[in-house]
DNA sequence: AACAGTATGTCAGTAACTGCCATGTTGGCG
DNA sequence: CGCCAACATGGCAGTTACTGACATACTGTT
């Protein structure tokens, strides 16, 4: 995140003052465009107002976000880590799915103990429920985090790149780590005090006994029974 | 589709004349629209482009259309029978993953049998795939069938319209169906002469097979071993 | 202190989209 | 047949998103 072309070392914080500044305006733009948004909708606020209300020009704004929605999201994406972290787990012998489960987990975990951060997510959160053109732009993005994912797990699994297989587990995965996410942000709207790690370790129960209960003879994501390469007449014949 | 409000028989084709005009007009537009979009792309193809090709105003071009990129798909998606099916499966008392996946799989054994509307779809499909505007619209409609389903389902279930467990199966299991039709699309493309169906039905033997390689004490979703409401030692726990 | 690189602003221009009003066109109904 | 209500279309003006080109200022380096 912080690594730059031609610094030799990896040098951990002393930004550039140039870099610090560009930060700073980035999160200034941003802040200032959450708050309108928020106040006036996405439609009615125009880049004209963000750019005057965070002291800049309109043609500086667009050098900073492609569009008004993405300035609601100067997110630092904790999703590097993510897919790095759940990389090296199948590297080191651990299964598709517990890899990305106990990876989500981590990551909930850690959030989990940053309430400052909490807050900013779900003001996010919030801000894009009724906004269509915000929710585009997440859903988008998720998309673009599972293929990186599979592609990265695939390749780690020393399967082809584009492995159907892999890419299946990969959106079941993360849309029960999404779920959980929503569901904790509703929790904590509401005000009750759960933690995000709580809300997907219950989830996650909640699946193996749904699956469990709905197929008794044997859970999982496939038809039951049946041989690989053929319809079975068990599932989908008739 | 074709109900309307004051008709006291619903009638099935005789369409207004208005109406089949309508229709008319519609799917000239959309043809021109796609047309072009191939031809040059969506970006260089202006809205003025496409209503001067289609005989028209690009005021009317609006009021047929919301956006530029709408015009790409004036598809009259069989998703609606998908849905209806699948809840009537449900409510027949099949689990909700059989009925996900035989319902998936008579669509796409419905389309297998249309070869006239398979060169459409890989037509949209094709012209879809380097287009980040088109994706992102077929995406967010995605969202909004996977949505549907699972209220619908949970309802169907007696569980609340909400419930978590059952947004995630239908996430997994329409996400499986979603990577059959692309992967079908391929080998149509490249020149393979597979069947919808039988790309499907593959993929979902291979899944299976998948985990229970990756797990073998106990394929599925959720984490092994364990019980439900409470975090599991084995699986996320460092 | 000169210089290269970069950040910003101004301006002009294209194109998406909307509201308003005027003009046809269609489909009943007396 | 002729009138009328409903609807489809076009033209026009206006707002807004976004881009390229150019000029100017600022930053960090030598």
């Amino acid at each position: 995140m912080t690594a730059e072309k031609d610094s030799p070392q990896p040098e951990d914080l002393p930004l550039d003052l140039r870099e610090r500044r560009r930060l700073d305006t980035l999160r200034e733009i941003h802040e200032v465009a959450v708050g309108l948004f928020e106040e006036r909708g996405v439609a009615a606020t125009t880049v004209d107002d963000i750019a005057a209300a965070a002291g800049i020009s309109p043609r500086t704004f667009f050098r900073y976000f492609a569009t008004k929605e993405h300035a609601a999201f100067a997110a630092e994406s904790d999703f590097r880590d993510l897919v790095e972290e759940t990389l090296a787990k199948i590297r080191g012998g651990a299964p598709l799915f517990t890899a990305l489960q106990d990876s989500w987990a981590r990551l909930f975990a850690q959030i989990d103990e940053r309430p400052r951060q909490h807050d900013e997510a779900m003001r996010l959160r919030r801000l894009a429920e009724g906004e269509p053109t915000l929710i585009a732009l997440l859903v988008v993005e998720d998309g673009r985090l599972d293929a990186e994912l599979a592609e990265g797990s695939a390749l780690a699994l020393g399967r082809p790149a584009d492995d159907l297989v892999v890419q299946a587990a990969v959106i079941s995965a993360n849309g029960a780590a999404r779920l959980a996410y929503r569901e904790w942000g509703r929790l904590r709207e509401a005000g009750e005090p759960a933690t995000l790690r709580g809300v997907y370790a219950r989830l996650l129960a909640e699946l193996t006994a749904f699956f469990r209960e709905q197929a008794p003879e044997e859970p999982g994501l496939g038809p039951r029974g049946g041989s690989p390469g053929s319809g079975t007449t068990r599932g989908w014949a008739t």
